[in-house]
DNA sequence: GTGTTATTCAATAAGTCTATTGAGTATTAG
DNA sequence: CTAATACTCAATAGACTTATTGAATAACAC
């Protein structure tokens, strides 16, 4: 008797796993995790059915892991808290420590990540003090919006290769988006190498910033 | 194409997450975290069939959770790392602060726990300096072998009962167990505030003691 | 009111997960 | 060698999960 109620609560705490046991509700939770969305924003970026993203969110949902608020027309999903974006940096972290297949599907997605440069917050505070670095943050304006590394400039992928040529030569680069996962800030990072700058990659994203104890910046609460 | 090796990719990653999305996994883990065991002390204590124990066994390990050993003809299991007990112990926080739920079945598991009083690893520290407190690890003396809290004394729950009168009566008595999610230490307590003594709750356990970065002691290698 | 857009719901077929059973393997003891 | 112990493997039925479809609802513009 004592076992069912035992039983029970890992029942409970089980349900939560379950909510992020299935690689489309990681992605729109990685997502999720950058900005607040709505359903057709996070189906169209997750590659998603309109009906199948939006029951996916609903799982997320009733695992305690997501808020869905009504605004007008739309529904915005948002992380319940900040210890999702925790849990979701652990599960990652053990995923790619213990798991040969990830660091190979890693290899995968990101083929340059060994070739490039990699910097450490540490180094990169160091060289914005000294004035020799640029911090760019390569994601969709709308996820800058939300909150991004402080000091960084905004220039998203998409326009990257229209305003190479606005940038100036005598700087370290460094591009960072979505974190360790997220390839925008390589594919970046390699444009701006064959235009003859130099630069380097940081691995941590905005989550991961703040998960180290450092603060973000953030612009608008009405990003959209 | 892009898409297809993204997918691939966060797939892998779900894999761990599947590995924990099942209630007999995660007491199995909350085991794992307090000390190695073989699949049969793991059985018995998860009320699991040896075959049926063996085969969740085998998912956390495909999942990079946990690492079996052979030793002689039993096999012993134990965490692949200590990440794997920060994931767990973010997943439980997660589930409690977000799920009315859990709080509710954590209340009918452990309904005494609102009227106890509970202690803070500092409030514990300076009262072990004065030398007023004692830390009792009521857990069984595997786990306690296995690694403790600094200080604390050995007294397993199954035999407090008989041992009460041994204990004196002008401390104060704080119980640990496995965790938040572990009743042995509401017993414990319950015995003795029933026997006249002074008492009260600390919640942590050695995994969320060591993760808030203090140290912990170590009897043997080779508890058994 | 009607029409439009964004989202959710319900039904369903195909796939995945789980507990149980009984057989199979590895190690040790004698 | 045989027997015993500790564990793993394979098969399977029943239970859940998932993607897709098309219908239903909610908010707003007019």
């Amino acid at each position: 008797m004592n076992r069912t109620i035992k039983s029970h609560l890992f029942q409970q705490v089980a349900q939560v796993a379950q909510a992020i046991a299935n690689p489309h509700r990681l992605e729109l939770l990685d997502l999720l995790v950058q900005s607040p969305r709505s359903v057709e924003q996070l189906a169209s970026a997750s590659a998603l059915s309109i009906a199948n993203a939006s029951q996916h969110l609903q799982r997320l949902k009733r695992g305690g892991l997501i808020i869905g608020e009504r605004q007008g027309t739309t529904v915005r999903y948002r992380l319940a808290d900040q210890a999702v974006a925790r849990l979701w940096t652990e599960l990652r972290s053990v995923a790619t420590s213990q798991l040969a297949e990830v660091e190979r599907a890693l290899d995968q997605y990101r083929p340059q990540r060994h070739s490039f440069a990699t910097i450490t917050p540490a180094e990169l505070w160091a060289g914005m003090a000294r004035g020799d670095t640029l911090l760019l943050d390569v994601r969709p304006a709308l996820e800058y919006h939300a909150g991004h590394l402080p000091g960084a400039v905004s220039i998203p992928l998409e326009g990257l290769s229209t305003r190479l040529a606005e940038l100036p030569t005598d700087f370290l680069f460094v591009t960072y988006c979505r974190g360790p996962l997220c390839a925008y800030a390589d594919d970046a990072l390699g444009q701006i190498l064959a235009s003859g700058r130099r630069g380097a990659r940081l691995e941590e994203g905005v989550a991961e910033w703040q998960q180290a104890g450092y603060q973000v910046e953030q612009l608008s609460l009405l990003a959209g």
